[in-house]
DNA sequence: TATTCCATGCAATGGAAGTGCATTATAAAG
DNA sequence: CTTTATAATGCACTTCCATTGCATGGAATA
C-alpha cells in the first residue's frame, strides 16, 4: 500500500502520519496473519519496542487495529476491516489459531453466531477463537 | 465438599490426594467464578506459588480443571463439569467475563454453536468468551 | 523565530509463567 | 518395622511480555 494511501487512512482516523506509523501500518497491511509486538519488533531492526508498542496502542484506540487474544498469552494485532472508530470496535469475526504453524488469522467472512445468554446478562463483546489446523498446513501435510 | 469426597474424585483421576491438593480442589469447588493462580495464592497465606502452580497443572492434565483465557491476559481455572480426562477436555461451553466485577465464570448450560469454517480448515477446539455485564452486577446497578 | 505539543528512545519496573534443584513426605518392598 | 523408591513440596531463580517515567528530538503553530 502506498505511503500516500496510508497517510490518508491515518489522517481519517486522527492519527498523525509519521514515518514510523506509516511503516507499521504497511507491515500490518502486508501480513496475512495477526502479529505480536515481538513479531513487529523483529521486522524493524532499529526501532524501539516502546515506540512500536505505543504505535499499536494508538492504532487500537483509534479503531485501526484490533487486539486478538488467541490463547497463547501473547497479544496479537491485525488491521480492522469493518468500520471501527474510537468509540467501539465493530469487526466481530472469527479468529483462527493454527496449532501447527502457530499463526493466528482473522476469518473476516465468518461472523460470530448470535449468542444466547441467561436472564439479566448483558453482552457487550464476543471473542471466538477456533484452534485447529489451517488450510495451508493441512494442504502441505498431504 | 467433604475431604473424603474430594479424595475419591482425585483418586478416580489418578491424582494422589495430598492435603494441599484437597484444599485446592475445595477452593475451586466453592468458587462460583474461575480463579487465577494469584487468586489461589491469596487464598492460602502460607502456600508456595510453585506448588499451587503445579497442582493446577496436574489437575489440568488429568482433566479436573480447564484453563480459561478470558482476554485479560491472566489465565483462570475452573473445575470441569463434563467427563474430561487426560486425553481431552470435553466441556465446551461458554465463558463469560464481566467488565464490572471482572469475574470470569463458566456458563456450563450454554454450549458453543457449531462453527462453520472455510474449506480445508480443521477445528480441534473452540473458545468462546462473551464480555459484558453479569447478572449480579446488572441487578445491583438498579 | 519562538513556543508548544507530540512522537520517540532509553531505562527501568512489574507481573505472570515456568524451571532446576534440594528437601520432605508418602507409598511400596523387603 | 525399616529401607527404598517415587512423587510432592518449597525456595531461588530465570525469562518473557506488558507497561511506565523521563529526557530528548522534531514537527506544527503562533
Amino acid at each position: 500500500m502506498s505511503n500516500k494511501a496510508v497517510e490518508n487512512i491515518l489522517n481519517d482516523k486522527n492519527i498523525r502520519p509519521t514515518a514510523m506509523r506509516i511503516l507499521v501500518y504497511q507491515t500490518l497491511s502486508s501480513s496475512e496473519t495477526a502479529i505480536s509486538l515481538t513479531d513487529l519488533e523483529n521486522n524493524f531492526e532499529s526501532a524501539d519496542r516502546t515506540t512500536l508498542y505505543r504505535t499499536i496502542k494508538t492504532f487500537e484506540n483509534q479503531g485501526v487495529v484490533h487486539a486478538i487474544e488467541d490463547g497463547t498469552g501473547i497479544t496479537k494485532y491485525a488491521l480492522c476491516h469493518a468500520f471501527c472508530n474510537e468509540e467501539k470496535h465493530k469487526d466481530l469475526h472469527l479468529h483462527f489459531h493454527c496449532t501447527i504453524c502457530e499463526e493466528t488469522s482473522c476469518l473476516t467472512d465468518y461472523s460470530i453466531p448470535k449468542i444466547r445468554l441467561p436472564k439479566d446478562y448483558i453482552a457487550q463483546d464476543v471473542d471466538l477463537i477456533v484452534k485447529g489446523i489451517c488450510q495451508r498446513c493441512n494442504s502441505s501435510a498431504l
